[in-house]
DNA sequence: TTGTAGGCGTTATCAA
DNA sequence: TTGATAACGCCTACAA
């Protein structure tokens, strides 16, 4: 079923169909039903590749996640959540790329076949070779997250450094001395994860700046590390009373680790981070947290990318946000240990 | 950047290009090495659109999720990542499409615009108008999940009406006679969603099979709406010491419901439900449950479609698993209430 | 072993 | 107001 079956049925040319549909040039009323009468009959509709091919763009864009197989995090579930619904809302479709890995094909494909007008970029690293490979092909892109070099790319991105540092300073005016800060898993911040460096950079700055005592650990992204990571530091280091972190996967099983270690919290210890606000009202006990804003940082990012595609050459923009902590039932002043 | 200017700079025909590329005409090793050259220098790839156009195919499948803004369940997100990665292991791009409402401009072009070569549905209900219009456009498509007349279709599954029986069955042998089930939320079941009827189909079976007392409830998929909802069937049907649920994101606010009643898991209260395995593992106490293989489930469905796509005239093929129940931390010998 | 040419289904330019 | 026609970039008979 194709534009010219519907001409010759209609009893009009090809073009006349094309601009019937498209409504860029006008037709009368009398072809024009007569047209929209057969292709409902025959529920014709364009063919998606030979308009990219004439058009020289898919309506589409590329939404690259970190690679299957790695359990995504609650933030960005959110973030593919909003980036969908965002782009469904122009009318574009998504098209999706779990990729990160060496020689990614995936990755290829959808930067270098022009299967994609532009393309969303997730979990960035402080140097990330898909950064590189996209400012080479000029194809737009908008980052979630940056990489250190961020005036060459447009992004939106988190405030991680000050986020954390926010947390610091809470948990100071608390009467907290003896802090942890609790990260991502240690491979991706070895890697060069973006807000993990920033995180730890904002932890040590408002740990010399409250003069504390800060310990610094990785932590693999799930409950039962949180759990087995929070219970050998308590051990390593019985003078802590409080943490920050940027790990919300390990955040229950933390609980846990107290819970078992005999400390209740917030009366013996307290916990303060960055994460998702749906996850940190739904956690049990709700943690103290900024919230970040999930849904508006993807509509965002698709935002720019759209107008990145339409003028590739306006200057990059970036939003960096640092939302306000709220407080829930995680932080409280510190009380001697005994 | 076409085949035409790579045949230009490497002094051939743009056929013979195209042939050492696919391999589909024997080319002479010289001509091969300086085209490859021609290519590694100008970073060339196929266009994409050309060659859906040409050859009839997009080499990308759809997967249409539910709808945007909406919470994915757990096993929903498995269903997803396995899907995803399945294709990536078999060189297709997935084109997201989040819909189930009532005219989805995302569906429609996915399934009409030829974008795709074939769909993974998800979420599937009794009737379900998107399966409908898959049937009459005739592109291949795979439910994960199925209606109620599943044999016009190919699908994977899960049982869910076998596997609620066996937790009930499981209950019962422990003693249990007064048990509830805890479905998904209301809306859900309400429009026939396949797994909500089956699974109170399998409930309502086994609890006339050993002559127990049952209660059937939806609830609201998360943490909150389980705790109050446990919550309020605790009130109303003290008798009750067993549940038995499809409603992953539920179970950690029962667990809440039950500790503020001052019940114990498993010694004064058992759960018993069907998850997948990651959440159910995670879970703390974990859950006794039947473990979905969403993985599993998600590459089935990927290569059943490959399958339908290569042959459409294929009979369809059915996949229901009824995975054992693993016996964890939530299931126990019934013990009187004082 | 390589080149020529036609067509996939659209859109858009040029004529009428 | 409408029609004929030339691309878009690729693949692949058909020829040489």
């Amino acid at each position: 079923m194709n534009i010219g079956e519907i001409a010759k049925r209609a009893g009009v040319s090809r073009s006349t169909v094309s601009y019937a549909l498209t409504g860029k040039r006008p037709v009368s009323e009398a072809t024009k039903s007569r047209i929209q009468a057969v292709i409902d009959e025959l529920g014709y509709r364009p063919n998606a590749s030979a308009r990219a091919l004439k058009e020289g763009r898919t309506r589409t864009i590329g939404l690259v996640i970190p690679p299957a197989g790695r359990r995504l995090t609650d933030m960005q579930l959110g973030f593919v959540a909003s980036v969908v619904d965002a782009a469904a809302r122009a009318d574009l479709d998504v098209l999706l790329s779990p990729s990160g890995g060496e020689h990614d094909r995936s990755f290829e494909r959808v930067v270098t076949g022009r299967r994609v007008d532009g393309v969303v970029l997730m979990e960035i690293r402080l140097e990330d070779d898909r950064v590189a490979r996209l400012l080479q092909s000029g194809l737009p892109f908008v980052g979630i997250g940056r990489t250190g070099h961020p005036e060459d790319m447009s992004w939106v991105d988190i405030d991680y450094e000050t986020l954390i540092a926010k947390c610091v300073h809470h948990l100071a005016d608390l009467g907290h001395r003896h802090l942890a800060l609790v990260n991502r898993n240690a491979e991706l911040v070895a890697a060069g994860y973006g807000p993990g460096h920033r995180a730890q950079a904002g932890f040590d700055r408002a740990i010399a700046e409250r003069g504390l005592h800060g310990v610094h650990v990785c932590c693999a992204d799930d409950a039962q590390a949180g759990q087995s990571c929070l219970g050998q530091l308590l051990a390593q280091h019985p003078e802590l009373t409080a943490i920050a972190t940027i790990n919300e996967a390990a955040v229950a099983g933390m609980y846990r680790a107290l819970a078992e270690a005999g400390l209740s919290v917030p009366g013996d210890f307290s916990i303060a981070g960055v994460a998702a606000q749906h996850w940190a009202e739904n956690l049990h006990p709700p943690l103290t947290a900024a919230d970040v804003p999930a849904d508006e940082l993807g509509a965002s990012a698709v935002e720019l990318l759209i107008q990145r595609i339409s003028d590739p050459d306006t200057p990059h923009r970036h939003l960096l946000v640092a939302p306000p902590i709220s407080l829930r039932s995680t932080t409280g002043p510190v009380r001697p240990r005994v």
